[in-house]
This record gives structure tokens, C-alpha cells and sequence, in this order.
DNA sequence: GCTTTTTTTGCATGCGTATGCAATTTTCTT
DNA sequence: AAGAAAATTGCATACGCATGCAAAAAAAGC
């Protein structure tokens, strides 16, 4: 229990102060001798103002404590600056790096972020009234899928959006991801070339595109050199399935000795659950590979190989893709695959040879061999 | 490249579209054929309408596909409906957790979530501005600190503020943070019943509150034991910090066998350190403790034991204190600390016998004695 | 100095909604 | 059935700001 400022108790606990009424650009205009129009014209750039004007303006308001009321500023222009972001969940390690970078990236253009996150269920729907009473200048969702009629509205209201690390069948939805199919195929590429002979996938959301596509792209791979049967389990995201399904694999009868795993985040649980729980030596017994290259992965304890999922361009991408639709005002539909490549570190064998892709990239090659 | 939905190409390359105009309530009442006004009621709960009048209403603003103004109506109802959201850097893993709980528990109060992050400095000054233009009803900051100005600026506007994890001095700020000195002398008095003899701590941003009382506490609990001088070093919650402060104190000519770090986020880092640079076993030759239990923290390479930020209760209280302002109209500062407690794992060795805090709660006891 | 051009200023209006008030309709009383 | 009470509705206005337009002031040209 605290005290006011003058040392008596307050019922409530801390200090108190009761205010309310903000600054509005009328009464700066009063104290500045000037009309209402000419303090406007003072906060908004490149507008018809004398310098003196401007001084006089911006000291008055300074003196009161005034800022404009983007609300009302919003209402005029029809530009919130405002972008709705929509993640459904935080789990995966690489959103907090995404909404980090995204948030500099908004900010430095003048933008803010809405922010929707801590919804389970992974559809958006339910929050999508919401998102738009706020009229929000454009949509970019993460880790979570719209309904199509809900892009219509989007659409119809003129409101850009953009799928992050997923991509929609929505013709009017742009999308930013990473190459998801030549990852899995150069993974499969990796292991093939690393002796393995028994492999297993374990899928994430499993309705993702991101998902299908690394699989897609790790079953072509492994399909080019004949192996068409591999171990498959579902680990939806979640570390609990996950770790069911690493449990699933490695007790069967034939157990895979090269796993790759739709995530980072799960593919570590996947490594806990081979070592502490199976006993397995990691790349000896078995090979764990994922995808997305999360800051842990770099840890000793884990050295996982990844694919790297290249955030930067990717929110650099996906703001760019925004703000053009934005300032054209016309929904334009890019789909935009931002390149990456095999971070390789401990966690799966080494081949003896260099590997490169069916295309002729070079994926990985000894050290000292170029 | 894709194209448009009558097949043909598209110079940009998706199909693309222009709209523009949100539907208003007025082209909702022509619809309807009733007033403005009406169409305004029918979106407010437990405002005057007939329920029939509020049916068609509904219907023709479904067909419409209108959703009211936020922006208006803040204007006039004097609320955003929005609380801003400050978190300089979301490295730590906690944060991702506040965050998907601070939003849920905001939008079931139907609030929204204006967040800023990705700024390095951690300071929140440079933002503040913008926050501000956006009328937010209240401000909630972690991992920053607010200028005292600033906080009088916001107490004038009648903006309550709730510092999350993190304490100020300034009289009208709120704020909820675990129990820190508590934590920090329980880990003391553990690893003293765990007959370790030389400690060390590392610490976290060394100007945080947080840090200060942690710190606090656990050379309080060592001094208890007649322990006064321990090794120090600062991590500074970078990685870089952390590591390069682990290394010199296990370099030392009398390395500690018992180090507490100032969050999990470092302490792991740490471990990492202290295995695979140092060949430390842990607990054996080094006892590590953290502070904030995150997830990691329970994974089997890493068994750390760690004093657990109740995130949950955190965040509720927070949310709590920053209505009651908002509800009541008056800025009332209040410090709420939520309780935790060590979850013991396998990176501090075990006392052998039941370990009690000064005030005779039970820290941990062996297994099968209460 | 006086006209012409340019710059600066204020006035008035509208953005989309909520709400007090008075008018109207409905419901209840007797 | 008529009057009183209650519920519903529309009108008008205000919220805080940006902006087109015309008036005023300043600058430039002669």
C-alpha cells in the first residue's frame, strides 16, 4: 500500500489524478492568434504555411501539450495508417523476429500496427469484424487463413492483403514466402547424398500451403532417386503432437534414419525426444534437418540443420507489396517467393561429396572443396 | 504470374481491383428506410430501439455490407477502445506468451491492441508521439522505460499506464511485476542448502528494476548465510553479452560452482557456455539457475531450474488495473506482485534436505518428504 | 508608387457516428 | 374507449480535423 504525495494514505492505494479533455488544434489556434486551418496546415507537411506561422504554431502547441488526433485526422482522409496484423499464435520462433522487423518496417513508413494474436483455433474470421471497423489501411495475416468470403469484403472495401509465409488459392491476396519446395527437395537432396536410406517427414499444418510445399518439394526430391516410401506423421505445430509423432516414428519396427521436419520448432522436439527418450545419437543414429533456421538452431546443443527461412526480404517483401497497393489504391495480387538456403550444421550426416541441386546450385560441399 | 479471372494476363501480374468507400450508416438507413440515428442504436447494445426496427437494420447492413466507423466514434464517444502496446524487444521468450495473453484478454474486453515494437534503443520516448496521436485509452509498456515527463504527459491526458515486469519510481505509474527479491534470495537459499560456495550472477538490463531487485535478493539471501562476496557480470539480455560474461567468469582462477542469471533467456545461453566451451557438466561441476521458467527451460537438454514468472496472473493483473483507470476515469497508481515459485529441475544440484525460505515457506523438499 | 503575381490566411464545410431532446407511436390502465 | 405512461423514432448537433475556395497579405515587376 502507497501513499499520496503528500504522505496521506489513499483509500485506493496509490496516488490519484483525475484529467481528461485533450488538447484540441482550436484552442492551440486560440493561443497562437491564428484560425484552426492554419495550425492543421502547420502539422501537416508541405502545406501552405509562412515559417513564422509554423513557429508560432508548433510553440503554442508545445506549450499546451497538443497533438493531432489521428482519429478524427483519419476520418477526413481515409488513410488510418494503420495495418492490421493477424497472428494467430507465437509459438514458432521466428514470429516474434517477424513482428519485430515488421513493426520498424511500418513505423519508418509512418504506419502502425493493429495487432490480433492468442486465438487458438488458427481462422481469423471471428476477429475480422473487428479488424475492420478500424478501418484499417491493409491486412497482413501470419499464421492463420482467411475465409474467401472475407477476402471478397476486403476486396470490396479496397483493403490490401497479405498472406505471410502462406499462400491462399484467393486471387486477390498477395502472398510472401520462402522457396518451401526447393527446400524440401535440396533437403532430400542433402540426406540422399548423406547415405540415409530410411527417411520420415513430419508435417506441420497440415492444410498449410507451407507445409504441403516442403513436403511436396522433400518427396520429389526423394522420388528422384527412387525412394517413393517414407515415414510420415503429423505434428500440427503443437510440441505435444510433435513429440508424439517423433514417438510414433522411432518406435516402429524399421525407425527412419533421416527425419525432416516441417519446422524449427518442432524439429527440436523432435531431436529432445530421439536423445532423452530413445537414446539416439544425433546425426549417428539419426538425421534431424528442419526448417526455418530459428535462433536456437544454432545452439550447441542443438546444431540443426535448416533451411533458412529468410525473414528480412520476407517482411521487406511483404511491407513492399503493402504499401504499393496501398498507394495506388488497387488490389494488385503478387506472389512473391523469396529465395534461402541449407544452413548445415551437426544434426545430419555429412556427405562425402559436394550436393547440388537438379538444377545445378550447389546446396552444400566439404570444407575446402569448392 | 497468374492471372485474371477472365484468363487474361495482367501487366502487374495477379488480377487486381479498385475500390474505394466504406459503406455508411446513412446508405444503411436509406436501406433500411429508417433514420441515421436508428442505425446507430441498432449497433448499440441496450440502446432504445424496437427489436424489429433493429432486425432490418441488421438485414440491410448485412446486405451492405457495412460494419460502423471505429474511428468515428471514438471521436465521439471520447475511447479508442485501444491500448497501446510497448515492448521494445521480444528476444526474450516470454514476451511472445505476454503478448498472445495481453491480446486475447484485451479483445475479450473489446479492446484492441496498438503494439510497438523492434526499436533497439529501448526507450520509448522516440514513439511516444505517435502513441499518443492514436488516442490510445491506456499504455502498457514492458522491456522500456518511459521519461518521467512523458509519464506526466500521459497522467495529463488522463492515459493510465501500466508498466509490465518492470517498476518505476514515477508516482502515477502503475505496474505488475513478480516477485523479484523474493525469487532471487529463494535461489540463494537453495543453492546455499545445495553446499555450493562460490556464486555468481549475471545480470540482466542492469537499470531495470527487475535486474536491481533480483539481484537484491539473492545477494540478500547469500549474506544471510554470511556470504558477501560473489562473482558478477553483465549480460545485458543480449546473447553476445551473455556468453561473453559467462566465459570470463568460468575462466576464472576460482570459477563459481553456482550461478544465477537474471532471466532463462540469458541463462541458457549460459549453459550452453559453460558445456560445450568450458566442458562443464551440470549440474555436477556448475549449478545454473535462471529466472522466468520459459518453455525451454523444461525441455531434457536443458532441466533448468528457474524461478517462474506467473505470466497468466501477470497479465491479468495487469489488464485488471489498466480497466479500473479506464472505467473510472482516474488515474490511480497501484503496484501489484504476483507471487511465483522455483520450479526445480536438473541444473542445480540438490539440497538434501527441505529447504525453507526465512519466513518458513518451503522452497523445495526431497522427493517423498513434505 | 502601382499593378501583377505569388504566398499566406481564414471561412466554411464535411468526414461518420453518438446522443439529448422533442415528436411520435405503442402499450398499459381504468 | 380514452387517457396516461412507456417505448420508440427522427432531428439536429457536435466530435477534431483537413481542405477547397476566396480574401488578404506579401513579394515581385515595371
Amino acid at each position: 500500500m502507497s501513499a499520496g504525495e503528500d504522505g496521506t494514505p489513499r483509500p485506493e492505494g496509490g496516488p490519484a489524478a483525475t484529467a481528461r479533455h485533450a488538447v484540441t488544434a482550436e484552442e492551440v489556434a486560440r493561443r497562437a492568434g491564428v484560425s484552426q486551418s492554419a495550425v492543421s496546415r502547420a502539422f501537416t507537411p508541405g502545406a501552405s504555411v509562412a515559417p513564422k506561422t509554423r513557429e508560432k504554431v508548433l510553440a503554442a502547441a508545445r506549450e499546451l501539450g497538443y497533438r493531432p488526433n489521428a482519429m478524427a485526422r483519419s476520418l477526413i482522409t481515409n488513410r488510418s495508417l494503420i495495418i492490421g496484423v493477424v497472428m494467430a499464435y507465437l509459438d514458432n520462433m521466428i514470429y516474434p523476429d517477424v513482428l519485430e522487423k515488421l513493426a520498424a518496417s511500418l513505423q519508418q513508413r509512418g504506419y502502425q500496427m493493429l495487432l490480433f494474436t492468442g486465438f487458438k483455433d488458427r481462422h481469423s474470421d471471428p476477429i475480422f469484424e473487428q479488424v475492420m471497423q478500424y478501418r484499417v489501411d491493409g491486412l497482413l495475416l501470419a499464421s492463420t487463413t482467411l475465409s474467401s468470403d472475407l477476402s471478397d469484403e476486403c476486396t470490396a472495401a479496397g483493403v490490401p492483403v497479405v498472406m505471410f509465409n502462406r499462400m491462399t488459392e484467393h486471387p486477390l491476396c498477395s502472398s510472401v514466402t520462402s522457396d518451401n519446395r526447393k527446400g524440401g527437395r535440396q533437403i532430400a537432396e542433402f540426406l540422399v547424398a548423406g547415405g540415409h536410406r530410411r527417411f520420415a517427414y513430419i508435417a506441420g499444418a497440415a492444410t498449410s500451403s507451407t507445409n504441403r510445399d516442403r513436403e511436396a518439394g522433400f518427396r520429389e526430391g526423394l522420388l528422384q532417386h527412387g525412394i517413393a516410401q517414407i515415414g510420415y506423421a503429423k505434428g500440427n505445430l503443437e510440441l505435444a503432437d510433435t513429440r508424439a509423432a517423433a514417438r510414433g516414428l522411432f518406435a516402429a519396427d524399421e525407425p527412419p534414419d533421416a527425419v525432416f521436419i516441417g519446422s524449427d520448432h518442432m524439429a527440436l522436439a523432435v531431436m529432445e525426444v530421439a536423445r532423452h527418450e530413445f537414446g539416439l545419437r544425433v546425426p549417428e543414429d539419426v538425421s534431424i534437418v528442419g526448417y526455418d533456421d530459428v535462433g536456437a538452431a544454432d545452439w550447441p546443443s542443438f546444431s540443426l540443420t535448416s533451411f533458412t527461412l529468410p525473414v528480412e526480404p520476407m517482411v521487406d517483401a511483404a511491407v513492399e507489396l503493402m504499401m504499393e497497393q496501398i498507394e495506388s489504391s488497387s488490389i494488385l495480387s503478387h506472389h512473391r517467393v523469396v529465395p534461402g538456403r541449407l544452413a548445415v550444421r551437426g544434426s545430419a550426416r555429412l556427405p562425402g561429396e559436394p550436393v547440388r541441386d537438379r538444377d545445378g546450385t550447389l546446396i552444400w560441399a566439404p570444407a575446402g572443396i569448392e
